[in-house]
DNA sequence: GATGAATGAGTATTCATTCAT
DNA sequence: GATGAATGAATACTCATTCAT
């Protein structure tokens, strides 16, 4: 059990290296530079983190459970397949617009962090679960008659690629338009998967 | 005017590192890794490459007009921008499915080179011309009619991630059928800019 | 504010490298070289210092202050400019012959520190200072008809060249007498700058 | 016995080599440097010279033999001791003046290049000579009762000293009057020589 | 005679980690 | 709990020299 100092610390630290990261990008957040950036020591990071490997780890924990946390409410209550895949699509986007700096971060660290032997910590392989739940919608709508056939899973890494595509796009081009891009997107996907009429 | 023997060793240097990334990573990519793999000393890529820069430059280069050259012409070739735009996806598809390191090194530089103060070198910002040359198709479809009005940059983002995407998850998972999701992504698109039948 | 010992270690290396440049000259004083000479690691250097040119510049500003600490009272003290200007010379040849390793290692910073172009960090453009206290009491001795009319630049440079090539002798040749060379020296400027009798 | 084109493409590096130390410095010129300031390859220098080191050996003699060839005549034409001194001045200040570049790097070289152990090639240790000659006419003088008595390597370091100082302060304030700042340097030299009137 | 290629030791600097205080 | 200090390996890059062609 952490005392409560202890988890203020390392709740301060994590949203320091967010930003530090989502700054000078994954390979230029050195962990003095995080220290600096929080105003601390940079002993005190490894007296609280077993590392930087662990420290990394929470942050993508975190920023990943906060978006579940509140794009999946809003997903369940979409009252079928068709509209919960939108609902999906557009909640992610707003989310996104809400909190760019930890989606930057996130999005650095999943394409910066490695192992020892160059190969990624956090990469398309622990999206699995991901693709299970959007796989899960589409099934259900496949099911139900109102999607077509498809390979669902060809259609979830489409989709998320898109959506990360999208959200790299804005991070470049800050003056484009998202939350219309999102809607756009909703479009296209749901003609993708639309069964065709009789 | 460069010598052979010059050219040789610069395609040598050129190779190696793309094996190196390919398969490390490019952030763990240092010369000394590439000089070792490439079993030369570390000043010869000094000798030959003004600088790390320059040899990352050419890589990029070399792959990148690589695929232009095969992708381009098939795609010239169709008859018409629907079939354009489904020959794009499937001609870039086999490319990469032919040439897995040389993607995937320009995949580790696209997003892992960085200039000193940590912003993309070779990121999204410099796929304009990429998006610019999509947006040709969609407006020729657009205006002949056979495509349905929407944003080109919003589908051209949207395509180039879905392609990116499907390359990316082929790489973690090379039992993966590429070329079956290839076709599966062209008919996607093909369902998402058709216009609707009158 | 620096800790105790803080201070302690950075006047340990400064120490090091004063007498590391001494002895093997401003070129081949690598950061390498004063570390193992204070037998440390080459990273506190590092730690402790921006970069060379901190560390360097760290050195010329002690040893200079240090003369001018002891120097500037004497002169001070002096009746007149003719004496003063006799002082002067005597003092700092003092000084030089109690700090040799110190002065050797400014005289090895002052014509090898080179900015990146090529053009030196410490050289005479930066001698400024010295030139025009020196000016100074030649003004004051040709006002008040002590000294006669001369080029008071012209003789600030002669002066300080002429102990600065003394003490370039001295260090060459250990044996030669540094003080009565000084003595010497001193008539010789009385000399030059003195009025003519009436 | 060297051939001709030997003999020039020896004569052709030893130029390009003192152009490039007074443009760069000592440090900054590096082989490659000036093989490319000469247009020709790296190696070319090493197959004309043992080394680097006798090729700044070359540029060190050939410089300085070319001013003792103009200004010995000039002396040694000098009536007596007194106007001896003075012409040497005099003369070194025109010969400097007409030949910037080679003295500037005669200068770099002087104290820039040293042993592998870090002591001075061509320092003072190597001046002897010169301070023997000029310790002639001061012997010259005393005996010959012009010139009052006083140590004549004092005045020899003294003298040499100046000139360098007036030279280095020349270089970096080229609008300063080089010509009339010897003219005051001999007088001044002239007074602190002379003896004085019975 | 001349060249371009290659070497290996050397440069300053950065960094994650460890540890005594 | 927290800190500043220290380490040692790693980074890209430079350079004088050697050598086969």
């Amino acid at each position: 059990m952490r005392s409560f100092i202890e988890q203020a610390r390392r709740a301060q630290i994590i949203g320091a290296a967010i930003e530090t990261i989502a700054e000078h990008g994954y390979a230029n957040a050195s962990l003095a530079r995080i220290a600096k950036h929080a105003d601390i020591s940079k002993g005190v990071i490894s007296y609280h983190f077993a590392g930087k490997e662990e420290l990394i780890e929470q942050v993508v924990t975190q920023v990943f459970s906060a978006i579940v946390e509140e794009v999946a409410p809003r997903v369940t209550a979409a009252p079928g397949p068709r509209e919960a895949l939108r609902e999906h699509i557009i909640a992610v986007g707003e989310y996104v617009l809400a909190h760019r700096t930890q989606l930057m971060a996130l999005s650095e660290i999943i394409n910066g962090a490695r192992s020892t032997e160059g190969k990624p910590l956090y990469g398309i392989s622990s999206s699995e679960d991901l693709y299970e739940s959007l796989e899960l919608y589409f099934a259900s709508g496949q099911d139900s008659g109102v999607f077509r056939h498809f390979d669902r899973r060809v259609m979830a890494v489409t989709l998320q690629s898109a959506i990360d595509g999208a959200f790299g796009y804005w991070v470049v081009h800050p003056e484009h338009d998202l939350a219309a891009h999102m809607t756009e997107l909703a479009d296209h996907i749901d003609r993708a998967v639309l069964a065709d009429p009789a």
